[in-house]
DNA sequence: AAACATGGCCTTTTT
DNA sequence: GGCCATGTTT
């Protein structure tokens, strides 16, 4: 979004008619020509109100699956074809980028182009495009760094070992996850001073790194994920006048996943809405009049509205607390829970209904949520009819479990199930990988959701801090990890003696490498430094041309690729002997084909913006699609999201609940909300699966099954094989050794309250095989039979599924796949060039 | 300064 | 089983 779009009309000067929202709306006389009528096709009562409702405040209470998206695109769509708001007035606020764009998509759908203009975007992205305009007024550029997770950790770390505070017993961690909570209550180190026991060395240390890590950030000039919200509610609050240019701005707030809010974040929304004017006095503005034929006519000023002053924005919420999650991370539920005494007078509308889920799959997610002592009752219910039994599966080990999952998928697949359709939950990322393992095996097209490995990657990260340096030459962070990288002899002697010189000249650590003759370097290294110091001032001229000029739109692309080239950094990985440093260098490709993707979207965006987005949109499955593929994430990516067919793996004590948060207040209820969440994600189809063993680095382990399994009700959940059947004696077979089941094997003989008995049917066990044998059945070794030639009728011998015949072979090269029909496995894809198979 | 070896720690979830 | 920090060698 351009600076051009954001002063759309009426940011300042012009509002539109605001409806008075206690009564009815004002068409509602003449419902047959409202430009809405069309947006409340099949939307049942309490949407139609949810939609329809005007007034200051609105609270949407909306279980999984009520249709909230729906009513919230379409709410603000009513609102723009009834011409009550601008698109310039509206700012709405989503969790992820993803959510954001598919909102966007929505709404322009509905209304087309008038769309642009508006905001949606996550309170980060909101609150960048804030502090970017506004930072010069408090002590900042706007160029500023943003810094993620792992950049604090990096300077956090760096003063921790300054400050020697380890010896006071504060870890980096430690440290990190404190300032960020305090920062999520809106304290910095002066009141967090104030109130802490300072008498407590450790309190004076830990105020200290507080302190210093602040610090360093605005020398920096960078911000990190909480003071994106932080400062933007400190430089509200402290400069009256720049907030009201907001708040007479967007008149219109709509937040979603409330439930979801942190201190931080409501006080930003409560700023917001904030009735604007009491610092300067000047509300006026003239009013656009919706008139026949989309004609926008403008009123002359008036004295406002009644009262004589301005309104707060009007406040638009949607949030179920069933699914609060992120409490782990500040989220405060009573944002919601006392939204009414937050917003006098505010409404609140029930959304209950359910759209996504058969009533099989509600029953169970109702029975599991309803544990929780804490909750008012709400009760999901639909008219779709029961569906299929949930089904579960006890697996020997995780990749037994994980061999099942693609099993099951393969199944669906050809029952018509698109692999779109179908996701894979998990508690912790670590499980991801058994998953992939068998999946690849299995050569089933797969995509992990969320997962920011990509961008977290050392060579990436390099790039990136290239790029930072260009943009932010204050960013002291950035330069430190560039400067020995490709190698160039600069070590910690070299790095701390610029530092100093920096210093003492009083300029920062980048003007210092203009300087390289005066710090009294060797010529090596002097050499060294100039070149990077030449590189540098190259890319900026690309990149950051002189005021006035408009760099092309290719010039982040061009630039990286020159620091790349330039630096030595691709020369390096190429000579290099190391193996992986081919896969680096296709990364960095990568990297550089990301930011021309980005300019072909972009083509304003600055190399700052290009930085804004990978920083807060740091997974790039967000901006891909996973089409035909099946999607792997964890519980908490998978919320407000929705598949045909949904499996919840590693159902089990100590993953879900988390052990860590079994002994937290507050712990266990938030696992099993994230439990309800899973489950209430599945359309038609849901599978609870676990393993009796699951190896935890290394060392394997025996789980347990979870004890949210035992609140779900007998009826409703089909155990394909229990983890009765699993602890029998003689129930340590392979699985895969086994006679495809093919949905009887099991046959519902466990139950949720019968663990580890021992009267479950034995018949169709053979007797050989121990635990240890599956604990962990993948080796680590690559294994290549690139070359293996297989046709049709070939007879095939697997380690894990035994003998087999080929029925088929697709693909090409690397990715071919034999079809193969085994003997007592059944039928399976696998791809040749690591299947553990020999011929016979 | 760089390359290699060893031992400790770990793992919750994310913008 | 893998990451990271520290220590040792060249």
């Amino acid at each position: 979004m351009t600076d051009a779009q954001a002063a759309a009309p009426g940011a300042a000067s012009v509002r539109p008619i605001i409806l008075d929202g206690t009564s009815a709306p004002t068409w509602a006389a003449d419902a047959s020509s409202r430009p809405d009528e069309d947006l409340l096709d099949g939307l049942n009562p309490q949407q139609r109100e949810a939609v329809t409702y005007r007034g200051q405040a609105l609270l949407i209470v909306a279980g999984a699956g009520s249709g909230k998206t729906s009513v919230l695109t379409r709410r603000i769509a009513s609102l723009l074809r009834n011409r009550e708001a601008w698109p310039s007035q509206i700012l709405a606020i989503t969790f992820t980028n993803k959510a954001a764009g598919e909102m966007r998509e929505r709404v322009e759908h509905l209304v087309g182009d008038s769309a642009r203009g508006m905001w949606i975007s996550t309170f980060h992205s909101a609150c960048v495009r804030i502090l970017r305009r506004e930072a010069e007024q408090f002590g900042f550029t706007k160029s500023f760094t943003i810094y993620d997770s792992g950049d604090s950790r990096a300077l956090i770390k760096r003063l921790v070992k300054e400050h020697e505070a380890d010896a006071f017993g504060l870890t980096p961690a430690a440290t990190q996850s404190r300032i960020s909570k305090l920062k999520n209550e809106l304290a910095d180190a002066e009141s967090y001073a104030r109130t802490a026991n300072m008498s407590d060395p450790a309190e004076r240390v830990f105020v200290e790194l507080f302190a210093a890590y602040q610090r360093e950030l605005q020398r920096a000039n960078a911000f990190d994920f909480d003071d994106l919200i932080g400062q933007t509610v400190f430089l509200f609050r402290a400069f009256p006048q720049v907030a009201d240019v907001y708040r007479r701005r967007f008149r219109h707030v709509l937040v979603d996943e409330y439930q979801d809010t942190n201190h931080a974040q409501y006080a930003l929304i409560h700023e917001l809405t904030r009735p604007p004017g009491a610092s300067t006095g000047s509300a006026t503005g003239g009013r656009p009049l919706a008139g026949s034929g989309g004609m926008m006519i403008f009123e002359a000023p008036s004295t406002g509205s009644g009262t004589g002053e301005e309104d707060g924005a009007s406040l638009t919420v949607v949030g179920d607390s069933d699914q609060s999650i992120y409490a782990f991370r500040g989220a405060d539920i009573r944002n919601i829970s006392e939204f009414e005494k937050d917003y006098p007078g505010a409404t609140v509308v029930l959304l209950e209904q359910n759209y996504r889920s058969t009533q099989n799959i509600l029953s169970a997610a109702n029975a599991v949520i309803s544990h929780n002592f804490d909750r008012k009752d709400k009760r999901l219910w639909t008219d779709v009819g029961e569906g299929e039994k949930i089904i579960g599966f006890t697996g020997y080990s995780q990749h037994d479990e994980a061999q099942f999952v693609a099993d099951e998928i393969e199944a669906l697949r050809r029952a018509g199930v698109d692999y779109s359709q179908i996701a894979v939950f998990y508690r912790t990322n670590s499980q991801s990988r058994a998953l992939e393992e068998i999946f690849i095996r299995s050569a089933l097209p797969y995509k992990i959701m969320g997962g920011t490995k990509f961008y977290e990657r050392a060579e990436i990260k390099d790039a990136l801090a290239y790029l930072v340096a260009v943009a932010n030459p204050a960013d002291e962070m950035a330069m430190r990890r560039i400067i020995n990288r490709p190698r160039r002899g600069i070590g910690d002697v070299t790095i701390e003696t610029i530092a100093r010189y920096a210093v003492d000249q009083q300029i920062t650590f980048r003007d210092a490498l203009a300087n390289s003759s005066a710090l009294g370097v060797g010529p090596k290294i002097q050499a060294a430094i100039a070149h990077l110091d030449a590189v540098l001032a190259e890319a900026s001229e690309i990149m950051l041309p002189a005021s006035g000029e408009l760099a092309p739109p290719t010039a982040v692309a061009d630039g990286l690729q020159l620091l790349l080239n330039k630096s030595g950094y691709y020369d390096a990985l190429r000579a290099s002997k190391d193996a992986q440093d081919e896969a680096r260098i296709e990364n960095l490709d990568e990297m550089v084909a990301v930011a021309r993707e980005f300019a072909r979207n972009n083509p304003e965006g600055t190399l700052l913006d290009f930085l804004t987005e990978v920083a807060l949109v740091s997974d790039a499955d967000d901006l891909e699609d996973a089409s035909g593929s099946v999607s792997l994430m964890t519980l908490h990516t998978a919320k407000g999201l929705e598949y045909d067919a949904v499996f919840v793996t590693g159902v089990e004590e100590d993953l879900i609940p988390h052990r860590i948060s079994a002994g937290e207040p507050g712990g266990p209820q938030e696992e099993r909300r994230l439990f309800y969440v899973g489950i209430t994600r599945a359309r038609k189809r849901l599978y609870l699966s676990l393993a009796m063993t699951r190896a935890q680095f290394g060392e394997v382990t025996v789980a347990m099954p979870s004890r949210f399994l035992q609140e779900i009700p007998l009826e409703l959940l089909h155990w394909r094989q229990s983890p009765g059947d699993v602890n029998s004696r003689g129930g340590t077979q392979s699985r895969a050794l086994n006679a495809r089941r093919g949905g009887f094997g099991g046959s519902g003989s466990g139950s949720g309250k019968r663990y580890g008995d021992d009267l479950v049917p034995l018949a169709r066990r053979e007797p050989t095989g121990n635990l240890e044998r599956f604990a962990n059945k993948i080796p680590s070794k690559v294994r290549d039979n690139g070359d293996m030639e297989l046709a049709p009728g070939d007879r095939i011998r697997h380690e894990d599924f035994g003998d087999g015949r080929v029925d088929a072979v697709t693909g090409e090269g690397a990715k071919r796949v034999a079809h193969v029909r085994f003997d007592t496995a059944g039928p399976k894809k696998l791809l040749i060039k690591i299947a553990p198979i020999s011929k016979l």
